[in-house]
RNA sequence: GGUCGGAUGGCCGAGUGGCUAGGCAGAGCUCUGCAAAAGCUCCUACAGCGGUUCGAAUCCGCUUCCGACCUCCA
């Protein structure tokens, strides 16, 4: 148990503040999860990544944790498509089956990416489909109380009516006349545009038109809910309001979160969440990777090395060692040349932490100070998840651990025990790190054994021909051969 | 144009006033029948120009360059 006070940023104040959940132990996160029409790609891997990080050091605090996180799979209009039909509903046609369809196929990829991340699921995982009633709900609830009005069919937010009586753009930094004004608007061509009463106006309930697949009953249309009501009504009924701790990408603050916060403010008459927490792009080539740009490279492509911008495949827990290296609000530049770096000094890491682990102790002394070593892993964490600073701060005690391995440095039974405990629980627990598996069957496992028997005896009659020539045909095999002082491993490469 | 964030050694990437982060690559060494692996050692960078300070990668100003958001996007 951790009694230093963490510290995490929050959007709103720009700034670090002691986080401290309005009903300890309990703590609600929500953190917005994807829109199912595509393979998951690495971008995607970030958020989940740095939430399930936070979720899982909150745990090891001992919070109660509730992680909300949806699943949209209602579609949106898409702004640079020919017709501005759903997004899922153009996939859909084009493949010739029905939206639903799509939407569980990706669903289903995108929890096997994630399973393979060693990313927890989430403890409720709403669908925007089945909350269509929870969004009507709070759409008819603006209207009435006058913050949202009825155009075309559609149901647009009135921001005007809504920044006269509260702030908005707090949490973007924008200022809400010139929003109102039209700025930037210059290059927009969003259809519907003339429907609304102000161009800052977003909807909250679109009419579907006749091409559009998904859509539902509402008192205003047949249509299908706006572009962020559904974040605001899920946290709303699984979270309450105001909830603790609602993240996401920081290409989401604006509109996206931005309106979130407007649209419960409007209902509740307060901001949903105490903490806003956004976690940083990966760019590719200094640029964003994201769908709409085409420089994306799915989390499949990675674990199966199926891309041309990609050497080889990668381990899952390579990656995911590889995103824990940067700080989740710094962006992180990916290449094949980085994650080889991040898998060659992820193995040195975790056979480094497998030695710290299998040490006995034979010493009632300490050599060095394993208290102060283990809060500096804490601080590291405290200190908004600085997941680099605790990994580089491993890396450091490593040649101590080596010297202790080596039977140069000791520590007592006590000592060494907190030590195993606390790097097994930060790496494994919180980090979420664990050692590639090998798969081996049983008989490739018998059958090594009895080849490994045969060239040891070989190599004690110092026949060296025979024991290289057996190293040399298994490499060509994928299997390698490191040979020890009195044995040799071997393991597939 | 507006809002916000960056520029750190060959590459990736921490670090908000003094104590050379760390990883990868590279060099040397140890171990070893050889090889591989591993371990040890070395490699002292902070875009530019001013300023504040005893002292600045870190604070302030200016300049240059880059990115995100302002339109679905993690």
């Amino acid at each position: 148990m951790n009694p230093q006070p963490l510290f995490l940023h929050n959007t709103l104040s720009r700034n670090k503040e002691r986080f401290e959940p309005q009903q300890p132990p309990l703590v609600g996160l929500y953190v917005c999860g994807p829109t199912v029409y595509g393979e998951a790609h690495l971008g995607h891997a970030r958020p989940y990544l740095t939430f399930d990080v936070l979720v899982r050091y909150l745990r090891l605090q001992g919070y109660r944790v509730r992680y909300v996180r949806n699943i949209t799979d209602v579609g949106h209009l898409e702004h640079d498509a020919d017709e501005g039909e759903d997004k899922i509903a153009r996939k859909a046609r084009l493949e010739q089956v029905e939206p639903m369809e799509v939407a569980e196929r990706y669903t289903r990829s995108f929890h096997a990416s994630m399973q393979a991340l060693n990313i927890l699921p989430p403890d409720i995982e709403p669908r925007a489909s089945g909350h269509i009633p929870e969004q009507l709900h709070m759409i008819e609830e603006l209207m009435k109380l006058g913050f949202a009005y009825e155009s075309a069919g559609s149901v647009y937010f009135d921001v005007a009516a809504y920044a006269a009586q509260y702030p908005y753009g707090q949490l973007s930094g924008r200022v809400a006349d010139e929003l109102l004004a039209g700025a930037g608007n210059e290059r927009r061509a969003l259809e519907g545009q003339s429907e609304k009463r102000n161009p800052a106006d977003f909807a909250l309930w679109k009419k579907a038109q006749p091409t559009h697949i998904m859509r539902w009953s509402s008192p205003w249309s047949e249509g299908f809910p706006g572009w962020h009501i559904e974040c605001s009504a899920m946290s709303r009924k699984y979270l309450g309001e105001p909830f603790d701790i609602h993240g996401g990408g920081m290409d989401l603050l604006f509109p996206h979160h931005e309106s979130e916060i407007a649209q419960s403010q409007a209902c509740c008459g307060q901001v949903p969440a105490r903490w806003w927490m956004h976690n940083n792009m990966v760019t590719i080539d200094g640029q964003k990777m994201g769908k709409s740009l085409g420089n994306f490279i799915t989390l499949n492509e990675l674990f199966a090395g199926n891309h041309p911008r990609l050497s080889q495949a990668f381990d899952p827990m390579v990656i995911r060692f590889f995103v824990l290296q940067a700080h989740y609000r710094s962006t992180l530049d990916f290449s094949s040349e980085a994650l080889q770096a991040a898998e060659k000094g992820y193995k040195r890491f975790m056979d480094g932490v497998g030695v710290l682990m299998q040490l006995k102790s034979d010493a009632s002394g300490d050599d060095f100070a394993v208290d102060s070593f283990v809060s500096s892993l804490y601080d590291a964490l405290n200190d908004d998840l600085n997941t680099p600073m605790l990994i580089a701060r491993i890396y450091e005690f490593l040649p101590q651990i080596h010297r202790m391995h080596e039977g140069k440095a000791h520590l007592s039974a006590k000592s060494l025990t907190r030590l195993q405990q606390a790097v097994q629980s930060l790496v494994t627990e919180v980090l979420g790190l664990t050692a590639t598996q090998q798969q081996t069957g049983t008989h490739l496992n018998g059958v090594m054994d009895l080849l490994m028997d045969i060239r040891q005896q070989a190599k004690e009659r110092r026949d060296f021909a025979s024991s290289d020539e057996i190293r040399k045909r298994l490499e060509l095999l994928g299997i390698q051969i490191k040979d020890g002082k009195d044995k040799s491993e071997w393991s597939l490469s």
